[in-house]
DNA sequence: GTGAAAGCGCTAACAG
DNA sequence: CTGTTAGCGCTTTCAC
C-alpha cells in the first residue's frame, strides 16, 4: 500500500496562510471565492500570503464541503472526429470562462460500457453532465435521472429526453439530402455509412425518401465506425460494378465521401455526371479538396455552445424550461460534386 | 435489475448502505476498496445493498480522506490533429484500466493561458500529469515541481525535464528528411512550417541540415498553426513561382503537404520529378488520397502507452529511474511523392 | 474479519 | 467585515 507516507513537504493549506496572513481560514477563503466581501487591506495581505506561500486550493475538500464539484462531465464517442472535436472545443471554452472544469471521457462506438462509463464519472460527483446520443439503456438511464444534475444530450433528437436537449433529426438530415438529388433529376441512389446508430439513421432517412420519391436504391454499404478514408476506398470499389447509369451517392461522413470520389476519379467515373456524391459533416478537407465536394454542414460549435448555455442556465439556478430543447440547424453545402 | 423506487432526493452514501445491510460504514468501504479483507457471506449482503440502492461512492469524499483522487491530468493543445488524438486515447484507455480517470485539458497554441491551466488543474489535487512539450515557464514549471506528482512531459526533448519525459527531437526529425532528400539528390529545398514551437524546430532541423550538406533553401513560409489544408494551398500558392528547377518540399504536417500537392497539381508541377514533398504525422490522409504521399511516421499510439506506463510506475509506489526517459521513434514512410 | 474514533481541507451557517 | 462552529462522505488507524 503506497499510501500518503512521505510528508516531508506538506502542502499549504488554508490554515497555512491564514496563519501567515493574521486571519481566520474563513476569510483566506473569501478572498478565493467572494472577494467583494472582504474588505481591500485584508484581501491584499492575504493573497500577499497567497502568492508567497504558493497556495494552491484544493478544490476537492472545497468541493466536498460546498457540494459543488465546479465540474462537468462530458461524454463523447471519439474526439478523433472533427465534428466532435469542434463541439467539445467551444462546449470546453464556455464552461471554463464560467469556472467549470470539463472531465472529458471518451466512450467508442460500442456502447455496452456505457453505464459502467456514467457511474465512474458520477462518482466525481460532476455539477453537469454532457452525453452524446439520445438512446441510453435502462441502467444508464437511471442513473443519469437519479443523480438529480443537469443533464444535457447533444447530438440526437429523442421524443423522451432526460433533461435537455441539443441536436438534430438524422433521418431528417438523409431525407433533405434525397431531396436536393431528386430536384436534380436523380432517380438512382446508392449509400454509404459507418455502422453507428446516428449514421445509420442518416442512411435510413435517405433511403426512405428516395424510394418514396419514386428513386431506386441501386447499392448500399455498411462499414464498421468509425469511418475512415481507407474504408471509402474499399466500400467504393465494391459497388462501382453497380453503378452503370447515373447515380446519386450519399456517404454518412466526409471522409467516406472523400475515399469514394478518390475511387471514382481513378475508376474514370465522371463526377457529378455519372455519380453525384455528398457527404457529412462539412470537414475541413470537403472544401479543400481538389475538387471540392458537396457535403451537410452541421452547426457543431454552436452545439457545443447551446449545450453549455443550457447547463449554465440551470447551474445558475434557473428552473428547466421549454426552449431547453434546442434543434441544431443543417444544411446542404453545394460544391460540385452534385 | 434496479430495485425498488427510492425518490428521496438525497444521494444515498456509505451510511445508507451500512445500515441496510446491517454491518459498519467501514466495512461497506472495504468490500468496494479490499474485498478479500471481508467475509464471503457480509460482502455479499453489502453488495446487494449497494445494488438495491443504487448507491455510487461518492470519490470526492473518499479522495479528500485518502489524499489520493485517482485522477490524472493531461494537458495537450488540441484534440483536432490525428497525432494528439491518438496518443490522448492510448494514454486514456492504459490509465482507465488501472482505475484512473483521465482529465483532459486543451490548451491551444497560445501559452500565456499555460500556468493558469495548470493551477486549475492541479487545485483538482490529480495524483499524476502529463503535459505537452518541454519548455515551461518558470511559474509553471514551479507549480509542476511543487505539486510533489508524477509528470511527464510528451511530444519534445529536454535536457532538464521536470520529471519524466516521452519525446522526441524534432531536430533530428527535419534532419532525417533532409538527408533522405539528400540522398535522392536534391539540392533546393523549401518548407512549409505552422509556427508552434515544435513544428518551427522540425523546420529548422531540415534547413541546418539541408544546408550543411551544401544545400540551398529557396523558399520557406510559416503560418500560424494550427495546420490546416487550405493553409497549406495558400503557401504554396506564395511560393510557386519559385520552383522553377528540382525542389524538395518538407512541411511540418501532413495536412500543409496535402494542401501543397494539391495546388501543384492544379499548376501542372510534376511529382516527385520537379517538386518532391513529404509531409509530418502520417495522418491517414497522407495514405488514403491518391495519389499518396511521404511523410514521417512517428508512434504516437506508443507514446500515450509509454506515458502511461511510466505514470503507473511511479503511482504505484516504484521510485524513479533512469529508463523514465523515452525516445519516441520515427521513421519515414516513402510513398511516391519524393 | 469487523468496528469506533478521528480526521482529510474546505465552506455553510450563524454569530458578533 | 470577520470569526467560530460544525460538518461534507469517506478512509485511516487502531482496537477488538
Amino acid at each position: 500500500m503506497p499510501g500518503p507516507a512521505r510528508n516531508a513537504r506538506a502542502p499549504v493549506k488554508i490554515t497555512d496562510v491564514a496563519a501567515a496572513a493574521g486571519v481566520a481560514p474563513m476569510t483566506v477563503s473569501r478572498v478565493i471565492n467572494t472577494p467583494d466581501r472582504v474588505s481591500a487591506e485584508t484581501a491584499a495581505r492575504v493573497r500577499e500570503a497567497i502568492e508567497r506561500l504558493g497556495y494552491v486550493p484544493n478544490l476537492i475538500a472545497g468541493g466536498l464541503s460546498s457540494r459543488r464539484s465546479r465540474m462537468v462531465a462530458a461524454i463523447v464517442p471519439t474526439i478523433a472526429h472533427p465534428m466532435f472535436a469542434g463541439l467539445v472545443q467551444t462546449f470546453t471554452d464556455a464552461l471554463r470562462q464560467a469556472g467549470y472544469q470539463v472531465m472529458l471521457s471518451l466512450s467508442g462506438y460500442d456502447e455496452p460500457e456505457q453505464a459502467g462509463l456514467i457511474r465512474a464519472l458520477l462518482g466525481r460527483r460532476p455539477d453537469a453532465l454532457l452525453i452524446t446520443g439520445a438512446d441510453h439503456d435502462a441502467a444508464a438511464r437511471q442513473m443519469l435521472t437519479e443523480a438529480h444534475i443537469p443533464v444535457v444530450e447533444i447530438w440526437d433528437v429523442s421524443n423522451d429526453p432526460i433533461d435537455m436537449l441539443v441536436g438534430f433529426d438524422h433521418t431528417q438530415v438523409g431525407a433533405a439530402v434525397a431531396a436536393f438529388f431528386r430536384a436534380k433529376g436523380h432517380t438512382r441512389f446508392a449509400t454509404l455509412s459507418a455502422d453507428d446508430p446516428r449514421a445509420l439513421e442518416r442512411t435510413e432517412g435517405f433511403q426512405d425518401a428516395a424510394q418514396r420519391a419514386g428513386g431506386q436504391i441501386i447499392a448500399t454499404r455498411a462499414i464498421e465506425a468509425p469511418s475512415t478514408i481507407q474504408a471509402g476506398r474499399r466500400a467504393m470499389r465494391e459497388i462501382l460494378p453497380m453503378i452503370t447509369e447515373r447515380t446519386a451517392l450519399f456517404c454518412s461522413s466526409d471522409l467516406l465521401a472523400f475515399g469514394a470520389l478518390t475511387e471514382a476519379r481513378l475508376h474514370g467515373l465522371a463526377v457529378p455526371d455519372q455519380l453525384a456524391v455528398c457527404g457529412f459533416g462539412n470537414f475541413e478537407l470537403s472544401g479543400a479538396a481538389e475538387p471540392p465536394f458537396s457535403t451537410v454542414h452541421v452547426e457543431g460549435a454552436e452545439a457545443g455552445r447551446m449545450a453549455a448555455t443550457f447547463l449554465l442556465r440551470r447551474l445558475a439556478g434557473e428552473p428547466p424550461r421549454e426552449g431547453d430543447r434546442m434543434q441544431v440547424s443543417f444544411r446542404i453545402v453545394e460544391r460540385g460534386s452534385t
